[in-house]
DNA sequence: TATTGTTATACTCTATAACTATA
DNA sequence: TATAGTTATAGAGTATAACAATA
């Protein structure tokens, strides 16, 4: 029983997570996927629209959309590839960058509310069960799929 | 930075119990919302659909199309209000029950593969973490809001 | 007059298929 | 021949507005 509470707790938390951070992103002006590309650019370089697809699973067409809304909002630019004249290099602008950083900043400041009064040690075992549960899941889900 | 990483996990196994969620249920046919009609009349009893449409902060005229789409699966159907001849009830059929009896069931199998080899003081203690941290950002939400 | 649910319509998100330019 | 990205089109999901029946 009590695991099973533990896991509706779970994904009670994942939607609340999950339906805060959207919401943020919508004041924003950000979708979750605009804002996947922002953080895959941001994390990883420029990018192909292709890389990006692929690590998105998504269609190479529907991140032609999704750079074009980004593209209006003044957050990255299609630049020319140096050595692939079919593809772009998809970079952030300066607001884009600017834009990552603030997102940043506001995760530290709700990481620190959320584990407000806890010690260091009490933070970092609970973030390990929460990796374990993580890892457990790829599993189960490989295994389904495999 | 530890308390990042924390949020960074949380984040990560909230996306990826959501997509895990979201397959399982289009194995059967359901979408998130759909499922959610079937959770709320499981759990609350039949249902006038402004019921579902408040409850699931949606257009009654979507609840509308959900409900049709559960009627073609046969999972629900709807009753006349015994009290209000405008209103409909939406109430489960047995297979509809028997469904999210299933779901149950799995569920439980899921919460013991994800917690194996723990006790139950350290499921519990990690249950009630969680619980603070959901509670925690209930309360930042609704400041923001208010 | 207000409310329940539906018909009509439109907008967003995402996919498939066909095409152009380049490799 | 295969690949990167785009034009054209279509399908889900969800919303707003107008309307019918009932309260």
């Amino acid at each position: 029983m009590s695991r099973t509470q533990f896991l509706d707790q779970l994904l009670l938390v994942s939607a609340v997570l999950h339906d805060d951070q959207e919401r943020e992103l919508g004041k924003l002006g950000l979708t979750p996927r605009t804002t996947h590309v922002l953080w895959l650019v941001h994390h990883g370089g420029p990018q192909r629209q292709r890389d990006l697809a692929d690590a998105m699973q998504v269609t190479p067409r529907h991140v032609t959309t999704l750079v074009d809304g980004l593209i209006a909002d003044g957050l990255v630019e299609r630049t020319p590839h140096p050595d692939d004249r079919r593809a772009v290099l998809v970079t952030l602008t300066p607001r884009g960058a600017q834009l990552m950083s603030t997102m940043a900043d506001d995760n530290v400041r709700l990481a620190a509310s959320l584990t407000e009064g806890w010690t260091d040690a009490e933070v970092d075992d609970l973030r390990g069960r929460i990796e374990t549960v993580t890892a457990r899941l790829h599993a189960l889900i490989e295994e389904a799929a495999g």
